[in-house]
DNA sequence: ACAAACTTCGCAAACACTTTGCGCAGCGGT
DNA sequence: ACCGCTGCGCAAAGTGTTTGCGAAGTTTGT
């Protein structure tokens, strides 16, 4: 991590909205996407990784694929809002899999946000039993259901570069 | 898109969990870590491809290099449940690159949630009023800002096949 | 229990892509 | 106008991918 300023130009740019959405693509595509040759692109895109800019590639699976069919948005709300409370927390959402993603965010309803993907009602309900509510400190708990997706992606506006 | 069934042993579980967490490793690697040759590894590979389990491979970039430090999540209400309504909305937010995820979900308090990356709260603000707010039908929004990102990743649970 | 049919492996050859060194062109500063 | 810097493309060398094929192990049917 050498992590190095780069000035971010038209053509990285393009570089970075064609990896954002296919980071499958071979250098060789890329390159000509953009419009260069193959050796300038390779350079760029290291460039960009060495800067790190470009943090890694993740494989996306489909979901319904594996039977995971429901989505669920959990708010959760603490009852001390402590260091260690929060710390404890944190350790113990990090070690199930089941959570995607989870923030700490603001307002007065609640503390955290979680997005958890699971087979079906009857595996989320042992869960939300087993796993979340043992959690100390935990003293509220919303679940939304996803009842469609219309976006889900990780792709940053590159607009404002 | 052939979409054959394909019985997911144990190796091929490996395959999915090494490249949900890595999708820039390189066949060879791959073969390597889950004790493959390679022409094997990359034949799973691809029928996994074809089943339609693996989806796509995506590039993550680093939001705070790209000077997007602000991300927030939005609870939002519709004044009326119509279809039409519901259309006119999920086209508007698909237009928004801002915008990396949104769902319908169920609740009282929101039909919605969207989750925005974006530069800082001046441009939130402009974002805000110009373009969720002027969507037809939108009557509540709640946002809360993310203080802490503990788990963010697109990674599923491979624990119930 | 045995054989046919099927599956999946590893090897090796053919092929393709990645990666590096190098020379050249364009640009900004003096 | 010249020097230095940056970034390009070409080409060669190095790696990795991909395919065909025979062998080994497993399941199915008789």
């Amino acid at each position: 991590m050498s992590e190095k300023l780069v000035k971010i130009d038209r053509i990285d740019r393009r570089i970075l909205e064609l990896l954002q959405k296919d980071g499958g693509l071979s250098n060789q595509e890329l390159a000509e996407k953009v419009g260069l040759s193959a050796s300038p692109c390779l350079r760029r895109v290291k460039a960009l990784e060495e800067a790190g800019i470009i943090l890694k590639r993740v494989t996306v699976l489909e979901r319904k694929k594996l039977g995971l069919a429901l989505t669920v948005i959990i708010l959760i709300g603490m009852d001390r809002h402590t260091p260690e409370r929060f710390e404890e927390f944190e350790s113990r959402v990090a070690e199930l899999s089941e959570v995607q993603e989870c923030y700490l965010i603001t307002g007065q309803d609640a503390d955290y946000m979680l997005k958890v993907v699971i087979p079906d009602m009857d595996a989320y309900h042992v869960f939300l039993l087993n796993k979340i509510t043992r959690i100390p400190g935990v003293s509220g708990v919303h679940s939304s259901f996803v009842l469609r997706r219309v976006i889900d992606s990780m792709e940053l506006p590159l607009a404002y570069c």
